[in-house]
DNA sequence: CTATTTTAGTTCACTGGTGAAATATAAATC
DNA sequence: GATTTATATTTCACCAGTGAACTAAAATAG
């Protein structure tokens, strides 16, 4: 039950009703955006799905990522929560619980002592490696009957979109 | 700070470095991945924000236009949490919330008696034509540059995944 | 220099969302 | 017709994320 074909469905029916009542509505615009939010929270629950066996939620599993990608292995509460757009109150929280599990290690920078450096242990490292591969096959059927057309039109599209929304961010803020 | 276009090109990087790592990364896929959920987070977090002056979280907006979007202006909270994707714990509160301020009412099905079926009222309808107007703007400038074409392919390129993410969730239950 | 402002991080109180158990009714089976 | 099973919703206890106030350390201004 409550598969997205059934959701669509009853969204393009939902939204075209709406537009019959006022026809203002830019119905195409939001088809599209509401497709985005749809599929996001579903890929989110995928993940979410794929993260619980190893005890994670999705913001630790991103934190602990970004941590394990830079080469020094290492960053700030400050700027995990820029590239995971969390907030602070959540970052320490996070910190706290991969701190807890000995995947990360914490400790006061020696130059700028309000800051923290967080960075990933060589458990953290070892636990990355251990439970990334398993998810391998459930992205690659993500997009399995993508030719490499499709791939790129698809990125090309998605980074246009993020274009959109930073400039509506920044006009929010001017 | 922390727009999209920072957050992705630290993303590009990342990827790039844990695909040296562990050669088996789709990265691609993964990148397409953390796209669609970094926008999907995007977009929910700017939608709420529209929706803040008028005390209205996603959940209960989405629930209140399924409504509104329905010739009989009615349905039961299981079929919500489908088509929300919302466990019925949530929809109970969210169904609480909405009756609390007079926008829906709730009242037991007398064909089922475990049922109980949730109405809009003529002021949810009224509030809804309110405040759906003010985010046409918004929503046109998140494809403002995207010609007919551009939109026909996410459109049909959304679609798409939406279809194989189907597929995934089957199978897992399968 | 010292006083003020800014920046980084944490704590606290609250909102939003979830899983498991409880309740109530309907449908199926014996 | 009684009993089991299934379905719909709610209640309860907990996890995740946020805004506002707080603490400490740098940066800057006078």
């Amino acid at each position: 039950m409550a598969n997205l074909a059934n959701c669509i469905a009853m969204m393009d029916e939902g939204i075209g009703r709406v537009g019959q009542i006022i026809p203002q509505l830019p119905a195409r615009e939001a088809l599209l955006c509401r497709l985005m939010l749809m599929l996001g929270h579903t890929i989110e629950r995928e993940l979410e799905f794929n993260l619980k066996p190893h005890k994670l939620n999705h913001s630790e599993f991103l934190t602990l990522m970004i941590l394990y990608s830079r080469p020094e292995g290492s960053s700030t509460p400050g700027e995990l929560c820029e590239y995971t757009t969390q907030g602070a109150t959540n970052m320490t929280r996070i910190a706290n619980t991969l701190v807890k599990r000995r995947l990360v290690t914490r400790v006061a920078s020696s130059k700028d002592r309000r800051r923290v450096l967080i960075r990933i242990t060589p458990a953290g490292r070892r636990f990355v490696q251990k439970m990334l591969p398993p998810m391998f096959p459930q992205l690659g059927a993500m997009f399995a009957n993508f030719g490499d057309t499709d791939r790129r039109q698809l990125d090309r599209l998605l980074r246009k979109l993020a274009g959109n929304l930073d400039q509506l961010s920044e006009r929010r803020l001017a």
